[in-house]
DNA sequence: GTTAGCACTCGTGCTTGTTGAGTGCTAACA
DNA sequence: TGTTAGCACTCAACAAGCACGAGTGCTAAC
């Protein structure tokens, strides 16, 4: 059996009711749809037959029907027709991101809000990998006896520190010329190139060989680790509670323990390939715990080699259509207010 | 009618009942608790007196009783017997903290963490007020044309970083040596006295007027804001959903809203008075929304002038008890942590 | 002052019946 | 041969009725 046209027309018009109302549909409802001028009889039919290929999966006998994980999959590859969104609303999408603008932090923080804001949804977005960002600047400041905070800066403004122990009675002064020693030297370097500057450095070092050591170490772990908890940001993440697929506190609470681990946000929203918006439906994204979840992702960029991730997590009978159209926008958006800093 | 000893005991039974099961409480549960020597009529009678001088309430006819707010208030002021936490638990603790300790956002994160973890319930830690820390060091450091990033150094390691524009044709060199000359005028000032500070800077400037004006406009607005969004931290919100009191999804949704809203909690943290703990139940913390959760609070100090507060949001029914025992150590913990690197 | 006894209340959980949305099948129709 | 009307059937959801039991207040006896 294959699908005809008239077999993808009801399945569409079934998964369009379906994501707005989030009830079984039943026969009735899709022939007194506009667009489709067939009696509820024929519709069974063609459900039915719909079933058997596994676009549908039925709760019941007695209730309507629902599109499967394979059915949202062939819609958001073949059925989905793209939709606009308003001049007005990106307008207003982005005056909400330029707010903050003037810190950089706040910037991406502003961006979960506003995507979390015009979906309805669970936003969740993701600092570009600390290895790809370049260093701007390095300074070492004095906090105590034997400490120095070490701080970062890299393009997109992106900040970064770590405490180092620093060698008994080394001064404010001497910590100054090492800071711009090591600007001079790292300067546009990325951060993951950042081991080979520094063993040419160690090798004819007129400075203190621990204290390099140390500072190369501090980088390195940090670059290891992937970036710490304040990398990636979510943004309304009651939202998700509105939805009847969360009515029940228990799969609520599920979602939200979820939430909570960075490191697992972190990796589910990694993406595969180089498209621009990529799609996973269900149980497509491995964790159990998020099997009636899809999350849609896109990129943006920093500079020339960073990219991060920004992503919406919803039901699987989310509204991708608006979702999708809502990341582009966004993504070009974060990528403009962040490169502008190059 | 008055409170006698016997009243005492049997309300404090029926609260210490009532904070383990959220059921509402009878007379024959209370006359086989141990330490209560009298037959469940007698114990009714004395309920019913308590129930009219307002310490109970009964939900319905042929239920048991529920401690009212008033009941609480009277439990934490003087029926709360304090316990201790055990040697393990409070090193269990202290090692949690120190793992993240090599970064300043890192702690108060895991403190966070800590907290909530410790208690089952959802914790919040506010940093400490920007205008109470100590500049330790400021930089400028070209991210554009004619834009620098500046980043300020505190005690406490805690970095604070905007975006400023600079004259025309001003380069890293002359940045570098205007940060310099920053540092030295500003160091060991208190944020709040900065304004001061520029006012005689700007009176025999040698530098550009209109660049040193920016940086104070920025410092101060950021003063003003009262700390952006990262200066309130959550620690697991989800944590709220395990109670009975939140397995309606509504109240649930309402409550995570509340936690979406920094500068609403910022505002609930803020503490009255300078006494240890203060403890805020139900409608006392104003807010409708919470009006069912109780706010425990105290402070944790950096260096000597600045103070930040840590708090646990739990059902009014929460363990006073222990969650006022983990609160004191965590305060302490926090404090000495944070104020090594003074 | 304390307690046993008893009638009373009322939420909870179970069973049963009803309703209605939806299906599958069959037979008639174009 | 594809489409549709008709009809019997299914089953979740809802409501009503009922028994149960936890809990109360009151009274009278100890």
């Amino acid at each position: 059996m294959q699908l005809d046209e008239r077999k993808y027309l009801i399945l569409q018009a079934i998964i369009d009711d379906y994501i707005m109302t989030a009830m079984p549909v039943g026969s009735r409802t899709i022939s007194r749809k506009s667009g489709v001028g067939y009696s509820p009889a024929t519709i069974r039919n063609e459900m039915s037959d719909l079933e058997e290929l596994g676009y549908l999966d039925q709760p019941h006998t007695s209730a309507g029907r629902v599109p499967s994980n394979k059915a949202y999959r062939l819609y958001v590859d073949h059925l989905m027709k793209t939709v606009k969104l308003t001049n007005d609303e990106r307008e207003r999408m982005h005056d909400h991101l330029l707010a903050k603008s003037k810190q950089v932090e706040g910037v991406i923080r502003s961006a979960a809000g506003v995507l979390s804001d015009a979906t309805k949804y669970t936003s969740v977005i993701v600092a570009p990998k600390l290895g790809t960002l370049r260093i701007k600047h390095v300074q070492l400041v004095p906090v105590a006896e034997r400490m120095a905070l070490m701080v970062i800066v890299t393009n997109a403004g992106i900040v970064k520190d770590a405490v180092i122990s620093v060698p008994e009675g080394m001064d404010a002064d001497e910590l100054y010329s090492i800071s711009r020693m090591l600007t001079e030297k790292l300067a546009d370097k990325p951060l993951e190139a950042v081991r080979q500057a520094f063993a040419e450095l160690l090798r004819n070092a007129e400075y203190n060989r621990r204290l390099l050591g140390e500072t190369l170490q501090v980088i390195e772990k940090r670059l290891e680790a992937g970036g710490d908890a304040s990398d990636v940001i979510v943004g309304g993440p009651a939202n998700m509670l509105e939805y009847p697929e969360y009515s029940d506190v228990n799969k609520a609470r599920n979602f939200l323990a979820v939430l909570e681990s960075r490191d697992t946000l972190r990796q589910l929203l990694s993406r595969d390939g180089g498209m621009e918006i990529s799609i996973r439906i269900g149980p497509e994204n491995q964790l159990p715990a998020l099997n009636d979840c899809s999350i849609v992702t896109a990129s943006y960029r920093v500079g020339d080699h960073s990219t991060g991730t920004l992503g919406i997590i919803g039901p699987t009978r989310m509204n991708y259509n608006r979702v999708i159209s809502v990341l582009e926008f966004m993504g070009r958006a974060l990528s403009d207010v962040l490169s502008q800093y190059k």
